[in-house]
DNA sequence: CCCCAGGCGTCCA
DNA sequence: TGGACGCATGGG
């Protein structure tokens, strides 16, 4: 017999901000920051992005028109530690050329929230979850992100079948919360939190995670 | 040594 | 349409 795939969202959110507490997500000082790192954060550690935003600082590069005249071999040298540097010189240097060419962070704010989706995706090396993640944390709109970690914890604590793709994750998060920004921040760095300490890969279902327990 | 990390594009059945 | 694979550095 298998188990239903349904769960509380709301009781689960509740219980790990109680748990852990606020995470005072995305760590970035502002929005062009915030999308600079959501590049490179891409199947990398954050501690090995922060190298690389560091490296950008330094030389006063971190900014999209910085970023957009940037002969890509230096580029490459100031990202290195992020991983992928060859891909994600090419893309982040497109990024922010294709952000000053359509006017800015302001004016692309205008933009319907699907719209503005659809105009990220459509650059190489922007896909959903780099897509939600920006227009979440810097253009705060209501958009659940579905990481690796999500998708992990929905699948091995049976909230969700093996089956699940990112569309179907976040529509399942979508229907059962308000689409309050502030609400869609806190849980998925909530849910980063416990993909981090209890959901690896390879393990079976984690005895100490403080999801268990949660279904209704 | 192996595994993993806050994905994405491409290729192929 | 979905599953493999390459991309790359750095830490456990």
């Amino acid at each position: 017999m298998v188990k239903e795939p349904d769960c509380n969202l709301i009781k689960v959110y509740e219980t790990l901000l109680t748990t852990f507490g606020p995470q005072n997500w995305w760590p970035a000082e502002g929005p062009e920051e915030m999308i600079i790192g959501a590049l490179l954060t891409q199947n990398t550690t954050w501690k090995n992005v922060e190298k690389a935003l560091a490296n950008l600082r330094s030389h006063n590069q971190l900014s999209f028109s910085a970023i957009s005249t940037l002969p890509l071999p230096e580029l490459q040298k100031r990202i290195k530690p992020s991983g992928y540097f060859r891909q994600k010189s090419e893309r982040l240097k497109a990024l922010a050329t294709a952000i000053i060419n359509a006017g800015g962070l302001r004016q692309l704010a205008q933009k319907e929230t699907l719209d503005l989706r659809t105009w990220f995706i459509a650059l190489k090396g922007v896909g959903p979850e780099t897509a939600d993640s920006i227009l979440l944390y810097a253009f705060k709109r209501p958009l659940f992100v579905i990481d690796a970690y999500t998708l992990r914890i929905c699948k091995r604590h049976n909230w969700l079948p093996s089956s699940t793709d990112y569309a179907k994750a976040q529509n399942y998060f979508s229907c059962q919360l308000a689409p309050d920004p502030a609400i869609f921040n806190e849980f998925h760095a909530l849910l980063v939190q416990i993909g981090k300490n209890f959901c690896r890969p390879k393990n079976p279902l984690c005895k100490k995670c403080p999801l268990n327990h949660l279904l209704d």
